[in-house]
DNA sequence: CTGATATATTGACTGTCGTCGATGTTCAGT
DNA sequence: ACTGAACATCGACGACAGTCAATATATCAG
C-alpha cells in the first residue's frame, strides 16, 4: 500500500468483470447470453460524451475527473454518471487519491471489444 | 442488370455513408463530429438482437429475412426494424429479389469500427 | 384480375437514457 | 471542529429506443 489512501473501482468486484472473450460476431451465430454481454459494452461506447471521455483518458496515463468537465462541456454529475457507466463496463478503472478522482484505461478490456467484433 | 429486379439499400444513398476510417479513440481526443459518427454505428451494434441478427446474416454468405424471425424469436416488423437499422449503419447491405430480401454483411464497415476502436 | 406472400411503414405504448439542480459524503487544510 | 473542495447520489424531466398490432406496398401464382 502506498501513503496515500486507495480504493479501486471496477475491475475489483464490479458487476462486470464478464467473460467477452472468445465469441466473435462474424465467427458462428451468438448465444443470447454472448450478445446480451457484448451488447452492455457496448452500449457503454455508444455515447458521443462517453467516447470522447474515454479518449481523454487514453491520451494521458491518468487523467483527474476534475480535468474532464470542461474538455466535455458538462455538468460534474453528468461527468460522474458516465464515468460510472464506463468503469462499470470495465472500460476505465479509477482510484481515489485524497480528493480526487484518478482514471485510466483498462486496454485490456477494449482489445476483447475489438476481438468480439471480428478482430 | 440480372434477371431478376434489383435494389439495393444502404451504401448507395443511405444517410450514413460517413468516413469513419482515420481518428481512434485511444490515440487523440476525439473531436465532436467523430465522436457522434462513431456513437451513431456503436449504437446500431449496442443491442443484443441486432448482434445476433449480424452474427446470423454473417454466418451464411447470404440470409433471407424470412429466416430471421425464427431465430431471433421476434415478430416481423421488429425485425425489419432491426435490419433497417444496421443498413443505415452501413454494416449490412441488402438486396430485394423477387419478394424476398436477402442481406449480406459488409466486413469492411466493422473493420473500421474495430480500427476506431484501436485496432 | 384475384388472392396469397414477403416486406415496409405507421402509430401507440413502455421502458430506458442523458442531463442537471439539489443534496450527501469524504477529505485536506486551518 | 470548522470550512471549502472534489466527487457521488438522488430525484425529476424530456428525449429516444424496442416492441408489436394494424395497415400499406410490392410481387408472384393461378
Amino acid at each position: 500500500m502506498s501513503r496515500t489512501t486507495a480504493a479501486r473501482t471496477s475491475a475489483g468486484g464490479a458487476p462486470t468483470d464478464r467473460r467477452l472473450c472468445c465469441a466473435s460476431v462474424v465467427d458462428a451465430p451468438l448465444a443470447d447470453d454472448e450478445a446480451d454481454e457484448l451488447a452492455k459494452v457496448l452500449a457503454a461506447l455508444a455515447d458521443p460524451i462517453r467516447l470522447r471521455l474515454l479518449s481523454l483518458v487514453a491520451s494521458q496515463a491518468e487523467i483527474c475527473s476534475c480535468e474532464l468537465e470542461a474538455p466535455l462541456r458538462k455538468s460534474q454529475p453528468t461527468v460522474s454518471h458516465h464515468t460510472k457507466v464506463l468503469s462499470e463496463a470495465g472500460l476505465i478503472v479509477g482510484e481515489k487519491r485524497g480528493r480526487w478522482m484518478w482514471w485510466r484505461v483498462e486496454p485490456t478490456r477494449l482489445a476483447a471489444v475489438r476481438a468480439a467484433l471480428g478482430g
